[in-house]
DNA sequence: CGGTTCATTGATTCGCGTCAATGCAGGTGG
DNA sequence: CCACCTGCATTGACGCGAATCAATGAACCG
């Protein structure tokens, strides 16, 4: 299927070395992933239909269009989910973090693509097998019925900041947005990460890059944020950007 | 609460008439709704938790940040979703018709404003109650679970076309997805009917009016569409739609 | 050290927004 | 029945914010 999946089953790797604790009990995302509300018996059954997928930076997940054979929970490294337009335009709809469940919306095809940012390790479930699972696990279907929610509240979000939000206001609240996550996730946050390059955010936001980099540029001169090095931006007044974010 | 919600117990009329027949035996759009799902003793534990509520044209049925107490299927009139900025600014994220359901992100607060843009009949669930019962009714829980899978596919799209769609490109996706909607409601598909203004479809495109009332004059000019009438678009040309609306 | 990729900056263009006027249908009351 | 109002749609003139086109700079890498 998705050539640049490495793939390793997971009952293959217990069968060879048998009594092994399992594998999801070192899973580094399991508190923080959709795993976090099942029991141990619980959680060895969705273990059972599960493998690990690993991918290089740049490599393709999946394609908008394919049949959505596999939804997946990211453990390490982080991805882009985006749609194409005929001439190439491209609006890119989500950036994935370890813990954040790829795929909640349970179509026979995909409804975007998905590329590794960086080198990516996945846990994927057979769609049609997690379906069948989910009748006997209430408690998974409620938690993705959670993380659906998020998702269509955070999509309204981004209709309202495609729509109406300038490009000034726009960088703002992607800031903000980028800060919120690393809070989530217990990371650094000054400076706080920005594991996309310009173009990305620009696809994300909606804009160029050029219009990103002149507006990173803008807010640095206004000294509200700092940018020390590629692939950080540090903060400095994060009342400002609250401000800035929310048209007032 | 909404003050301008009335609002009519169901148990309360069945009190008053006995042994009457279930109002959901001839609610019109059951069949269309998340209820088809459910068997007749199944629809009966739904039914006792729901109320019917009734708006005014322009009336508001809740406001974003509202405390969210109640989720809703439209049983008729239609309805606008909406965030706005502190200064005014207006991002219509959806309109809702009869079948389709109001708040299937479950989240504690309105993550938008829902106003009626008709005469309004909504069928009414109390949150924390339809939560309580969807432990007992999985096959509702999936359902939803799909909804909201369907929800998030069609914010991508609207992410695609607000950040990434000229004018004209927007405007022609914008009869298209009405056009579908028509079909899966088996409407009157030519002339298609378009009960929103010219201001709401501006802030659902992320356009202002004027630029959604050129766009359909040059649709007109170019013999791709015809405006018959107010609140009426006929679709001359749908490949030509088509095209134009994937950027091709 | 040369090549590649990405970010920044500048000059110019252009699509859509803004501002303003007019048209048009429906409703209301004299 | 008509004069008037009100709200919405259309059309035109003009300006601006972001895109486009182009060049340079900075980091990384074999």
């Amino acid at each position: 299927m998705a050539p640049n999946i490495v793939e390793f089953p997971l009952s293959q790797k217990r069968s060879a070395s048998a009594m092994v604790e399992s594998p999801c009990d070192d899973c580094a995302i399991r508190e923080a992933s959709v795993c976090s509300v099942l029991k141990q018996d619980e959680l060895i059954r969705l273990r059972g239909i599960s493998t690990i997928g690993h991918l290089e930076s740049g490599g393709t997940v999946f394609h908008e269009g394919d049949p959505a054979e596999h939804l997946s929970n990211v453990i390490e490294g982080s991805v882009k989910l985006y749609k194409l337009l005929p001439d190439g335009r491209r609006q890119v709809t989500g950036f994935l973090f370890p813990g954040d469940f790829l795929g909640v919306a349970l179509n026979e095809t995909y409804a975007y693509s998905a590329e590794a940012m960086s080198k990516l390790r996945i846990c994927r479930f057979p769609r049609r097998r997690l379906e069948g699972l989910l009748n006997e696990l209430p408690k998974l279907e409620h938690r993705l019925l959670e993380v659906a929610g998020n998702e269509i509240v955070a999509a309204q979000d981004q209709m309202l900041l495609l729509g109406r939000k300038t490009a000034r206001e726009r960088v703002a609240s992607f800031l903000l947005i980028l800060r919120r996550h690393a809070e989530q996730r217990r990371q650094q946050l000054n400076p706080v990460d920005l594991p996309m390059s310009r173009a990305d955010i620009g696809d994300y936001l909606g804009l160029t890059t050029e219009t990103v980099s002149r507006t990173f540029t803008q807010l640095r001169k206004d000294g509200i944020i700092g940018l020390p090095a590629q692939g950080k931006v540090d903060i400095r007044r994060r009342d400002a950007l609250e401000n800035i974010a929310e048209g007032a």
